[in-house]
RNA sequence: CGGGGCGUGGCGCAGUUUGGUAGCGCACUUGGUUUGGGACCAAGGGGCCGCAGGUUCAAAUCCUGUCGCCCCGACCA
């Protein structure tokens, strides 16, 4: 039985041993506890925190692009559902019904949002009749439900939280415009809060959203190599305005259909977080969006001074800062592991030795670095560390994106990049999707987008060898 | 739905081959000593051994059935 037990660990591939350093983090972090039921999860007070500061920057990006916060139902009728085609093929086979209002069955059965299209189509529907209405640009905050085969805490669950705008326009050109423009405050939401750089394109026929004309996407990479989508925002054409009679009439009198857009980004980014940041001490949270900035630990609490220093610093830092003080009678050692584990950015050491010198000495958790700081300089000094937290992962994360994104002329190469590297893969495309296909098969990987940025790399099909006509990002994805 | 595995205090497990007083680690409670990298000592609480039958003087252990969960294959933010 041992030898077996330790076989399975030999053979334990580097998959397994990531899924479990991930799963140990979303835990001992107490970001989440599983709940009974299925393919659900509970948000604890910590990973909620996380989830509600992300949802303030990112509310204030929202706004600030002139967007405004509705809410609808959580149900919808399955007659509404079908009335675009693709969208119900899409959906249908993973949502969730409601039969009966109290004792009484419904004549039409209730389908627990997997999103909101349908509900935001049918009311634009009625609310929309002129060009003088136009734009209509709205956002939601809301849980939606998607009963999921497979599920992963934070990246894939049934139910999980999320924004999703949805906004109407009165041309095409207006509705593309406003898709990329959501797509690039994902990106730079990305950058500035989280310290993760993405890669930013569109996404090819097969992998684009139910009952859009075109998806665009962020990618982001996960430190074990893999890709993740990160958000997305969709440019929905006239397809839902036709589908749902959505019209308007124009400057000259003539009845016209809107164009839509959408773009939601989810819970998943905590995922990412997670699993771009954290390194072997468990998570290592970028300082915008830390529960805790900084945590405020005092060596020998019971030595003469020691508790009122402690205080004292944490009464200033905490007007400025996000700040914790930890006064439990666990040993120092402990609660240093605990706010690393908890990836708390700063910590600050108090004890006998630092009151003596009017000092203190802040760790970072990003580095380790210890420095010792004047209790004077303190509240500067955390400031400039914070910032130069975030500069540190975003450049870290950057430096692992670059090292994994590789190029390959033709499917040998392809293979063995993917296989010695990991991460991107940037390789030409024919366009067909049976190539897309045959790539998968062989490898596992997926196209993850085609980049804004496109370049040359071959004028051949990585796969067919057919005449290329799109550079794609290829990769293993979450 | 196909293949594999597991159900034993809150969590992680041992015990099952060969039936004989339900154990270990962590966590928890109390008291004391500690406190600059996951402390130590002492005492304590907590279990219809997934469920239902059967065999037996005796079942966590053997037999039958059943339920649940996890992992791998097809989808997805």
């Amino acid at each position: 039985m041992a030898d077996n037990k330790k076989m399975v660990e030999e053979i334990t591939s580097m998959d397994e041993d990531f899924a479990r350093w991930y799963t140990d983090i979303v835990k001992k972090a107490e970001l989440i506890e599983y709940a009974s039921i299925k393919g659900c999860m509970v948000l604890r007070p910590y990973g909620y925190a996380i989830w509600e500061n992300m949802q303030s920057i990112m509310d204030d990006m929202i706004k600030e692009t002139g967007h405004k916060n509705v809410y609808m139902p959580m149900f919808i009728p399955e007659s509404l559902l079908q009335k675009e085609k693709d969208h119900v093929e899409g959906f249908a086979p993973e949502v969730a019904w409601v039969t009966h209002y109290g004792n009484e069955k419904l004549t039409e059965r209730l389908c627990i949002r997997p999103t909101s299209e349908t509900l935001f189509c049918d009311h634009y529907k009625k609310v929309i009749s002129s060009y003088r209405d136009l734009p209509k640009l709205c956002n939601q905050w809301c849980s939606v439900m998607r009963c999921e085969k497979t599920t992963r805490p934070f990246l894939r669950t049934a139910e999980f939280l999320w924004q999703e705008g949805h906004t109407a326009h009165a041309t095409a050109e207006e509705a593309q415009e406003e898709t990329i423009k959501m797509l690039n405050v994902y990106a730079d939401f990305f950058k500035d809060a989280l310290a993760i750089p993405v890669v930013k394109g569109q996404k090819t026929e097969k992998e684009k959203f139910a009952g859009a004309e075109a998806t665009y996407t962020i990618e982001s990479l996960m430190h074990d190599g893999k890709a993740l989508q990160s958000g997305t925002s969709h440019n929905f054409g006239d397809g839902f305005a036709k589908a749902f009679g959505i019209q308007y009439t124009d400057k000259e009198n003539k009845l016209q259909y809107v164009h839509q857009t959408s773009w939601g980004s989810t819970t998943r980014m905590i995922g990412a977080v997670i699993m771009v940041h954290g390194d072997d001490s468990g998570l290592m949270l970028p300082p915008k969006i830390a529960p805790i900035q900084v945590v405020v630990i005092p060596i020998a609490a019971h030595k003469p001074g020691v508790s009122e220093k402690a205080d004292e610093i944490y009464n200033i830092l905490k007007k400025t800062y996000r700040t914790e003080i930890d006064t439990s009678d666990k040993n120092p050692g402990w609660k240093f592991s605990e706010y690393e584990m908890k990836g708390v950015p700063i910590r600050i050491e108090i004890g006998p030795r630092d009151i003596e010198n009017n000092s203190a000495v802040i760790v970072r958790r990003d580095t380790r670095e210890k420095i010792f700081v004047s209790l004077d300089e303190l509240p500067e000094k955390i400031g400039e560390t914070l910032e130069a937290i975030h500069q540190n992962m975003y450049n870290k994360a950057l430096e692992n994106l670059n090292a994994r994104t590789n190029t390959a002329k033709d499917f040998d190469e392809f293979k063995k990049v993917l296989e010695e590297k990991g991460g991107f893969v940037k390789a030409m495309w024919c366009g067909n999707r049976e190539c897309e296909d045959e790539i998968k098969a062989q490898t596992a990987a997926t196209s993850r987008c085609m980049p804004f940025e496109q370049e040359t790399i071959s004028d051949k099909c990585v796969c067919c060898g057919k005449p290329a006509k799109k550079l794609v990002y290829w990769a293993k994805a979450y």
